[in-house]
DNA sequence: ATCTAAGCGAGACGGTACGTCTTGTCTTAGG
DNA sequence: CCTAAGACAAGACGTACCGTCTCGCTTAGAT
């Protein structure tokens, strides 16, 4: 993800692989044991083994460790099925994959909350991770115009917000469990629900 | 909200209603101006010109501070407009009014957060909010069905995750400006969505 | 000594005096373990079993903490024993008990140090100490003269470096043990080096 | 004064003369900047434009590095001008010599209470000065004996501290300006208190 | 007309985490 | 084996808040 927050030098003592492995370990366990509100610098230092100023030597803050560590983006290729129900239930499993496990119920909403702050780390979260979510979808619906699926032209965001909203609010907001067919319904009723828009 | 952490005893001297007036206001100026992340408890108290025991005396946190003074409830009344697409524009519309506001923009995502680790507050947000929003959609799916528009049952948690997902997602997440048929929009999608399902 | 940072105001929860007590302690008993250069405002606080807050609420620095716990002043009045000889060898004799302590050989030095370069609290010590101590040694001075000891004007500052300086260099540079005799036979050499001087 | 902590091996690359050149002047600017307490080693190897390693390869700390230095003992000679006075009245202007420049002033308090707490470094301080120093009274002394112009044996260290004493006190407790005849005043009365008690 | 319980603003309390700094060691590439 | 650069683990710094408490005082209803 690249979130150093400088570079390192080519001189000098080259920073220790070991320390980012121990780091990302770390955050990992602690986010599930205590969750992001209970997680501290200094308990993801210790925790890793490492001095304070090795760890802030890479991030600045809470927030860009655990963005860094436990943040994965949905893929870079737009899901291609062929239909774009199906592009769709594809792309809706993917979130469901990425916000289901552990840590990331753990971190996702006080990351969320620490982004609303933080204006440049938001700028890094939206060019990282929002911007490229919304590519695939335009690049799904592109291909659904062309197909002739859809006729309008159809806002993304919107697309966007429903696709991801849906699985973050049953996930995250009201805490049920993830089934397995839980982003196949969620990309069936977006899907649907463009099809209505467009006829 | 009545979100005091213990009712105020009848004997001795009454609370002063002066004080509420005020913390509300503190709160709501420092969370426009600082953000629910660095908004902190001394600050409300200091802003409201009052001190720590009388805050703490009515809420046992930020969140339940911020909750208390932010957080308004989506209506009692299910909307009632004799169609299941005019009754989810409508929900659509009233959420994304209790959403939009510059207040409940900064402390939402924060407040969402600290829900997480915080299990009694958790419940009562559940209860006051989620539980009651689920009961005016389940009235809303029931009218429907009753009048024809449904066949299947439908998982009255998929529709509450789509609609406030949507509206959640677009102001909190991708942080789009509230357009005036954004509620309109997300409301119809979500309708075409189930009708599409249901047929 | 009054070194508080600032006054305690007359508001709100007056200050604990048990913490002083403990303060001093902890100090006390740290210098003489660990010596000043190791000693940190942590341990102070942690030894005291008070919070680092109240601690910095008292001192600024561990200079400032040290210096009001351990240094006390060579009394008010000054000696007048009849004789010149007598005064000197008097005020030799309690500048050797103030610095013989073991709190103040571990003290003193690395106070002295931390003064050179804190104008504010060099200030506070000139006035709370060597000031105080050059008005003892003028006042015997001017007595010694009125009774015909003395024809000359004596170089008050001379005198005081001598007597303090002798003390301080034998206990605290050439490290030497402080026999029963140091303070008297300190006051001698100085008050037969004025004698000569002054015949 | 051959501090370095290892002598540089014969082998290898020779080390760079000239790192130790930039490194004394670096200290000694530094020591004036920012005085002795805040000196700190970081900042000496950027000032002398060489790295930590190089440093510490010389010295072992703070103490030593500033010890090399700034230090320099009051000759190996001892002054023998044919009377006890003016044997003393020289010695105390090479004292006041040593220790009036402005590296001195920032560095001794500092120096003193690092010694302190560190046995080592005390004992060659020890080797290195302060017992050459002593050596220097004792033949001033036994010069003073065999002209007659002493009867009693005299407490060797009782003259070094009152000498050193009323010298480093003047300039560096009372923090006195360093006037042309202080050295000459302070050598006198010491030689008066000697000759009052030697008759 | 007290008495007494609970309210009030102010601010000290013991703690904890922050992000920075310094220490002394180690690891690189290069002379 | 030296050099400059800089990463490393450790831990103290002084600050900011936390949530609790203690002070002198006010405001009521109950006696």
């Amino acid at each position: 993800m690249s979130m150093e927050i400088s570079e390192p030098s080519t001189r000098g003592r080259p920073r220790d692989r070991r320390a980012d492995v121990a780091i990302a370990g770390a955050v990992r366990s602690l986010l599930v044991e205590v969750g992001y509100t209970n997680l501290t610098m200094e308990a993801i230092a210790a925790r890793a083994g490492v001095g304070k100023a090795t760890l802030y030597r890479r991030y600045a803050s809470k927030a860009e460790v655990v963005f860094a560590n436990i943040v994965h983006d949905s893929g870079v290729q737009a899901p291609d099925t062929g239909s774009l129900r199906g592009d769709l239930i594809e792309l809706g499993q993917r979130i469901v994959n990425d916000l289901a496990s552990p840590a990331a119920v753990a971190a996702v909403p006080g990351l969320l909350a620490d982004l609303t702050g933080d204006a440049p780390l938001w700028d890094r979260f939206q060019t990282a991770l929002t911007a490229r979510e919304r590519a695939l979808i335009a690049e799904i619906l592109r291909r659904a115009r062309d197909r002739g699926e859809l006729r309008d032209v159809i806002d993304v965001d919107l697309v966007h917000a429903s696709l991801l909203g849906a699985v973050f609010t049953w996930l995250l907001i009201l805490r049920l469990p993830p089934t397995d067919s839980l982003g196949e319904r969620i990309g069936e009723l977006v899907a649907d629900g463009l099809r209505g828009a467009a006829s």
